[in-house]
RNA sequence: GGGGAAAUGGGCUAACCUGGCAUGCUGCCAGCUUUGGGAGCUGGUGAUCUGAGUUCAAAUCUCAGUUUCCCCA
């Protein structure tokens, strides 16, 4: 099987086949199945991601997967911007609901009716719950696996604060734990952008979200983070009696990293012509020994593997390779895997007392003294990860232009990537001018840079040409 | 949301135009054999997406459905 990621589409129909990531064979548009090699590293991302979110105070919930349409329907915007995607339940048995129950396709809903039973004082906040669990959306764009799916699995934080401020610290809390995991453990970069109003998350007041890169240059949304404000507690009733006794809504966030959506990013920017490229710490085998010998050395060489992985099952996932293949075919299909180390053993190396290490993302080979391979293997692990955010950052960081017209617009466009230009807005009065972007380029507004305040000075709009006031990236989507 | 293409053993595919025995590779199973970059031999296993229609006869023609892929919004 040949993989060339030139040709990035292809790339990724093969590699999630080949490398044995999903079936789509399944039969409901959508609805994918998720294989073990695609799982395995899932649920190591699920644990990182987990581990960083109970290290910032947060504790774990599981709530019902269906809601009761009338929970539903407590939030005027958040029922405008979800409902067409739900999927209801009408039916149980023989018997017609008398309630329609929705599939989650996110739990504020669910999870508010319930705050608003738990939350009374003052001394209750902040109240920081996350659920891990998979949710439904009836997606109406075209499905890819990983990347958009009728059902994916994620992890999402619901807070609740006394304060706005309170409330907006964690909204920096929360982009902390992405670039602490995504960036840093799974190497991949992205920036925050402060959405427009017009694209914020359906209830919130506003939304911030990471958009990475693919490949092909068309940007992805990771995590987005949503400054909520006090629309649901409204809603909800989620109320507190603060220490002057006066009685006050919840000042709420939450935050959603959707595991199998940046396990799309993880394979697609890591991947390589060869398959997968995975993190040492995500992948489900960190170690493959592949053992080399003839007939005669067979039981011998055999015997010194399973030594081997025994000395190294202590602090790595380690496996042995002794089916009937030959070394190459090994070599090729645990590549493709993505296996971050391969141990080469044969009776040269046992006469010496050595190993051949081999590193997934160059292909670097070096022989290793027995007794230093668990040093080796760490130094490879931490190399490869710095390695890898490296490449990816280099990369990440050339995607980025920048237009002062339609016609650079156009032109910067075409090379992919972000696209930096000056707009007039990025209120509702705005949408106008973003919708012409869309329609001329197919260039959606991703919104403005956190933390950046650059003013555009004297520059006029891309889209009405009138003064502009803020800067904004355009990118193609997925 | 709009348009196009496709669907044949587990995977890839031939046959489809011009209706009549379903081809090859790969995988899988058994045996032999083989191992420092995708080995070899022998035997075996296994398929026309679903439903309707046309016909003596449908993988092939027609219609509908489902799914997948591609392009546009």
């Amino acid at each position: 099987m040949k993989l060339d990621k030139s040709d990035f589409s292809e790339w990724y129909n093969a590699i999630t086949k080949e490398a044995g990531l999903c079936d789509l064979r399944y039969g409901i548009k959508g609805f994918v199945v998720f294989m073990p090699w695609s799982v395995m590293t899932m649920n190591r991302m699920f644990g990182m991601m987990e581990r960083e979110v109970e290290r910032t105070g947060h504790v774990p919930a599981l709530f019902p997967a269906l809601i009761p349409e009338h929970y539903f329907m407590k939030e005027e915007d958040h029922v405008e911007g979800f409902v067409p995607e739900v999927f209801w339940v009408t039916q149980a048995g023989n018997n017609p609901l008398e309630e329609k129950y929705g599939m989650r396709p996110t739990s504020e809903t669910a999870m508010y009716s319930m705050y608003a039973l738990w939350i009374h004082g003052h001394t209750d906040l902040p109240f920081k719950l996350y659920q891990r669990c998979q949710v439904w959306r009836y997606e109406t764009k075209a499905t890819k696996p990983f990347i958009r799916s009728r059902e994916f699995y994620w992890i999402e934080a619901h807070n609740c604060f006394a304060t706005r401020e309170d409330a907006m610290n964690q909204v920096r809390e929360d982009m902390g734990m992405t670039e602490n995991v995504i960036h840093q453990q799974y190497c991949i970069p992205f920036l925050f952008f402060k959405r427009p109003q017009w694209d914020k998350f359906a209830g919130a007041e506003n939304t911030f979200a990471a958009d990475t890169l693919m490949p092909d240059g068309r940007t992805l949304q990771l995590p987005s983070t949503h400054m909520l404000g006090q629309n649901f507690s409204r809603a909800f009733g989620i109320k507190f009696t603060d220490e002057d006794g006066e009685e006050k809504h919840v000042w709420q966030t939450c935050y959603g990293p959707a595991i199998s959506r940046i396990y799309a990013a993880l394979i697609s920017i890591h991947g390589d012509d060869k398959g997968l490229v995975l993190p040492f710490r995500l992948a489900p085998v960190q170690v493959v020994i592949v053992p080399i010998f003839r007939d005669e050395t067979r039981d011998m060489v055999l015997k010194e593997c399973r030594k081997l992985k025994e000395s190294l099952s202590e602090d790595f996932a380690v496996k042995i390779d002794d089916s009937n293949n030959t070394p190459g075919y090994k070599f090729n299909y645990w590549e493709m895997k993505g296996v971050p180390v391969r141990l080469e053993v044969g009776p040269r190396d046992i006469e010496k007392n050595e190993a051949v290490l081999v590193r997934r993302d160059t292909g670097e080979k070096a022989s290793a003294r027995t007794e230093e391979l668990k040093g080796k293997i760490l130094e490879a692990a931490e190399s490869m990860r710095q390695n890898l955010k490296k490449k990816a950052d280099e990369w990440f960081s050339t995607k980025t232009s920048l237009a002062k017209d339609m016609d650079g617009l156009e032109k910067e466009i075409e090379q992919n990537g972000f696209v930096r230009v000056p707009f007039c807005s990025d209120g509702l009065e705005a949408k106008e001018c973003a919708d012409a972007l869309k329609e001329k380029h197919h260039a959606n507004v991703r919104g403005s840079l956190f933390g950046s305040d650059e003013k555009p000075e004297g520059e006029k709009c891309v889209a009405c040409g009138k003064d502009a006031t803020i800067y904004l990236y355009v990118a193609r989507q997925y």
